[in-house]
DNA sequence: TATCATGGTAAGGGTAATGATAAGCC
DNA sequence: AGGCTTATCATTACCCTTACCATGAT
């Protein structure tokens, strides 16, 4: 037992347990608490928050009056892997900022979540053994490891840098100090005493990591940018009278320690530029090889060191030495083959499989494995971020975490290509695809008056069936009638026998021209007395607040397809998917479409480019893998704030035999313009219009 | 004196972004 | 041929970990 306590206030927190208080960018005061450990041994099933625990009272009975701030608390249980909750507490009468000193907080801020499991009796000794422990060492590592410790490495996400950032501006508030620079800069040790520790707390960062994160941040001599050539020539005389004295050099160009010596390391008075001699290639590989006891054709990514391999190479440097054996030559005297737009596309799917939390959880060593178009795991890894690089908001977009927050997770991985094949990779916020009781299984949440193309079969059970499309370039023709989905309740279940759902964005021009060329595809749904009925807690009741919108769970089977299915087989079997995909069009395009009353302009269809008859592509839907759903939205991704009205969606009663008995006939002519992208023959679409 | 806590440096493996250039297309 | 776009190769500023050291407190 614990007490937190406003020190300059009369109100007492109590709880069974220790909390964390933090405070959140609107001023709320966050008290985060680690469920007792007596009650979380292997208690999956234990669902019930600890909250109830939690209890508020006043300090002394007698001061309460008008200035007694009211503190209204809500618990927040934050996942089921996370025995620990989170309280929010909304002072009513404000309490001041620098009325949290640094020494009450000291007192409340023992302890967050299950990382943190060294429950102190008294709440200030222990806050966690990795955030408050300076260890560099392997044996201190080790150590720390065998007690169960785990902590996060690699680059700082932004979550980790807002908690630092508060945390120091905590510190700073209740010190009266203005910058931070002051304390790290011009603070004596003893001054500071404490300040690593403290603006640590929250993160599971070793100590030493947070404080070289910290150094760099506020030293204004860093991110100075790009080194003029005078910069260069007075760094090289510097180098000649200082030798390894990072700090003097660095001091005297204005400079970063670090900076100045990362420069250094990248001069080399006898390194050549531009492109690499095949005797500098050749020297390259007998040194790596040499140095590394491999032969050649052998791929080589690791325990290489690159300055023993530079000083042996003697025209490059190191990071020339290391960037072009990774990302080229070890490649080609391995007998690498040529990247292709389809291992991007395999790519794509293979880290979504993976399923990871944190995308530097992805093992690319694994990943790159026997991929022989793959230069090597840091390559795949650049060429990874180079996709997502591609699309506008990368940035914005986190990746897909599976456990935690639930809704912000799963519906915010939006992936898009700009080349010729998939245009868009996404699942949609609009959707909400969320994670369910069921590992694995989401709930897939549309607005409500929105027609899926959805096939259904047994009601309540929709199920989603895909055709085959012959290539990426293809849309796979779905549709669900409007009134199938209402009439069978307003919590719609669908399950979806496929790896994956892709929710994909095409600009309306793309599709236009999809379907003036495009041949339509029988829609198929042989697998549909596969699928298990679902699990009951995907009912209505799951979310009771909106049950008049239909609901669509979408539970993905992953099964273990991967390279070799897709590199070398007959690309008909790569898109076998089922995808959700949605149009971009503005809202005139919306407009338009309602006064037109011509949602056929965005009917789905199959463009088959590759497949040379319809009754082939029939034949491949027994290995559904993925359906392209489309949806319109004038953001190219549906948005939460979307209204789609059924008329601006395809229903599955306008692609009913006439229509595919129409394309089917003209599939033999059409089928055979291979690879030709676009076309100003609209007629498909005004066959689609009038069979409307 | 030995040990620990704390803060620090240097080396080097690595990433992310940009620049330069070649290749392809119209 | 020339301009434009795209892909690939090369470069570099910055990031992070590891190993090790210094110093003061206990």
């Amino acid at each position: 037992m614990s007490t937190v306590e406003e020190d300059s206030d009369t109100v007492t927190v109590e709880t069974v347990n220790s909390v964390t208080l933090t405070q959140d960018t609107d001023g709320n005061l966050i008290l985060h608490c680690p469920q007792n450990e007596a009650d979380e041994i292997d208690s999956e099933d234990s669902t019930e928050p600890p909250h109830k625990r939690l209890c508020l009272s006043s300090e002394d009975d007698q001061s309460i009056d008008d200035s007694t701030p009211c503190i209204s608390v809500v618990a927040l249980p934050l996942s089921e892997n996370d025995q620990s909750f989170e309280v929010t507490m909304t002072a009513t009468t404000e309490v001041a900022d620098d009325e949290i000193t640094e020494g009450t907080v000291t007192q409340i801020q023992i302890l967050q979540n299950e990382q943190l499991d060294e429950i102190s009796p008294l709440g200030n000794e222990e806050v966690s053994a990795v955030s408050q422990a300076w260890f560099t060492t392997k044996e201190d590592k080790d150590s720390l490891t065998n007690k169960g410790h785990k902590w996060k490495q690699g680059m700082w996400s932004k979550e980790e840098i807002d908690i630092l950032m508060n945390n120091i501006e905590r510190y700073l508030k209740a010190r009266g100090i203005k910058d931070a620079t002051e304390i790290i800069f011009e603070m004596s040790k003893d001054e500071r005493k404490d300040f690593y520790r403290t603006i640590a707390w929250g993160l599971n960062r070793p100590l030493f990591a947070v404080y070289r994160r910290v150094l760099r941040m506020y030293d204004d001599r860093n991110h100075v940018g790009k080194y003029t050539p005078e910069e260069i020539e007075k760094l090289k005389e510097l180098r000649i009278k200082h030798g390894n004295d990072w700090a003097t050099i660095g001091a005297a160009l204005g400079r970063s320690a670090s900076s100045v010596k990362d420069r250094c390391r990248l001069m080399k008075d006898t390194c050549n530029t531009g492109k690499w001699t095949e005797d500098e290639e050749k020297r390259l590989a007998e040194v790596v090889h040499e140095l590394t006891s491999t032969e050649p054709g052998d791929i080589v990514t690791q325990g290489v060191s690159w300055a023993a391999v530079a000083e042996r190479v003697g025209t490059r440097s190191e990071k020339q030495c290391r960037s072009k054996w990774l990302n080229y030559l070890n490649w080609k005297q391995s007998g690498g083959t040529e990247w292709t737009k389809e291992d991007e596309i395999n790519l794509i799917l293979r880290i979504a499989e993976l399923d990871v939390a944190d995308e530097n959880d992805i093992n690319w060593d694994l990943l790159a494995e026997g991929w022989s178009s793959v230069r090597s795991p840091q390559w795949l890894r650049s060429k990874w971020w180079t996709i997502k690089r591609q699309i506008a908001n990368h940035k914005d977009v986190s990746f897909p975490a599976s456990s935690e927050s639930p809704a912000a997770t799963v519906d915010s991985e939006t992936i898009t290509l700009n080349s010729g094949t998939l245009q868009a990779f996404e699942i949609l916020p609009s959707f909400h695809l969320q994670p369910t009781g069921t590992p694995g299984t989401y709930l897939l949440q549309t607005s409500s008056s929105q027609g899926l193309p959805l096939t259904l079969t047994a009601s309540p059970t929709v199920t989603l069936t895909a055709a085959a499309p012959a290539s990426p370039e293809q849309i796979i023709v779905h549709a669900l009638s409007p009134e199938h989905l209402l009439n069978t309740s307003d919590n719609v279940t669908v399950q979806c026998h496929t790896p994956r759902v892709i929710i994909q964005t095409v600009a309306t021009e793309d599709i236009t021209s999809s379907i003036s060329q495009a041949e339509l595809t029988v829609d198929s749904d042989i697998h549909s007395s596969d699928f298990p009925e679902p699990p009951d807690a995907l009912e209505a009741d799951t979310f009771p607040d909106e049950i008049h919108q239909p609901k669509i769970t979408v539970e993905p089977s992953f099964n273990d397809g991967h390279v070799s299915k897709f590199s070398d087989q007959n690309s008909t079997e790569l898109m076998n998917n089922v995808m959700v995909r949605t149009e971009e069009i503005s809202d005139s395009d919306l407009k338009q479409e309602e006064e037109s009353s011509s949602p056929l302009a965005r009917a789905y269809v199959t463009e088959d480019l590759e497949s040379p008859t319809i009754e082939e592509q029939v034949d491949q839907t027994t290995i559904d893998d993925e359906t392209i759903l489309i949806v319109p939205s004038p953001h190219g991704f549906i948005q939460a704030s979307d209204v789609i009205d059924t008329e601006s969606v395809l229903p599955l009663t306008t692609l009913t035999d006439p229509i595919l008995q129409h394309h089917r006939e003209e599939s033999n002519i059409i089928g055979s313009s291979l690879g030709s992208p676009v076309s100003e023959d609209s007629k498909d679409v005004e066959d689609l219009v009038n069979c409307h």
